[in-house]
DNA sequence: CCTTGACCTGGAGTGCACTCCAGGTTGTAT
DNA sequence: ATACAACCTGGAGTGCACTCCAGGTCAAGG
């Protein structure tokens, strides 16, 4: 019962993306072509989840699919793109690391409206 | 010199706003009807700043214009929303701290990659 | 048998948040 | 006087990232 190769459907349910969207990536070359069983149906192995996986966080937290493309493309280069890989990854660091501190911003804010309302709600609940 | 009533391109250059998206967010409730010049230009105040910046940041931080819009009608309506005010701050606020959850495991993962990118750029530079 | 459900393809459609454009007025600088 | 920039309106257009659809194949269950 230990499946290692998963159909898109369950693929969608672990990962959260929509069976749409697992093909559309795989129609950009976000995903390398997965694997077909006999009937024509994709089989997703452990390194195809690993990478929905790592694109997935790029998505949300912001990377363009144009990107991710590029980064993708670096990848299957090979060897002589490490730096230029590096080089993307710090960058994107960089916005996650201003997009936490405009977030942790909103946060402290959020938390003071809210509390400011509270008094209001205890005057004339 | 000290004015306090802005232009909209100075407006956009200090919220960072584009004039266009000053102009539909008027268009579409988030702003009061802005006070007009005689010429008909418009003039912002300072409470129309403070209102952009409250705005600017809710957008940033990933919350719909549907929902902004929905935001301030109950604030338009007056001291009975207060209730339903602060449980969309705070459902918003729920959505901040889990999105800076996954900016920080994105952080992390990014910063693990990085060094892992950094050592093989040092075994063959 | 035959229905049901998960999968397939190629292509069209959607929703969101802007962004741009045409055509026009006004106020300031040369 | 005139050129120029900044503003105005209403409406059309754009880019992104999906999402849906029609029409079809295939395998298992009743």
């Amino acid at each position: 019962m230990t499946e290692q190769k998963l159909a898109i459907g369950q693929v969608a349910q672990q990962t959260g993306l929509s069976v749409d969207t697992l093909r559309y990536y795989e129609d950009l070359g976000l995903l390398d072509p997965i694997e077909r069983a006999p009937n024509g149906h994709r089989r997703y192995g452990p390194r195809d989840l690993t990478r929905i996986d790592f694109l997935k966080r790029l998505r949300a937290t912001g990377m363009p699919i144009s990107q991710m493309q590029h980064y993708v493309a670096l990848y299957r280069a090979g060897d002589s793109t490490i730096r230029e890989r590096r080089e993307m990854l710090e960058a994107h660091l960089d916005s996650v690391l201003a997009q936490i501190d405009m977030l942790e911003e909103t946060r402290t804010l959020l938390e003071r409206k809210i509390h400011a309302y509270l008094q209001q709600e205890g005057h004339s609940p």
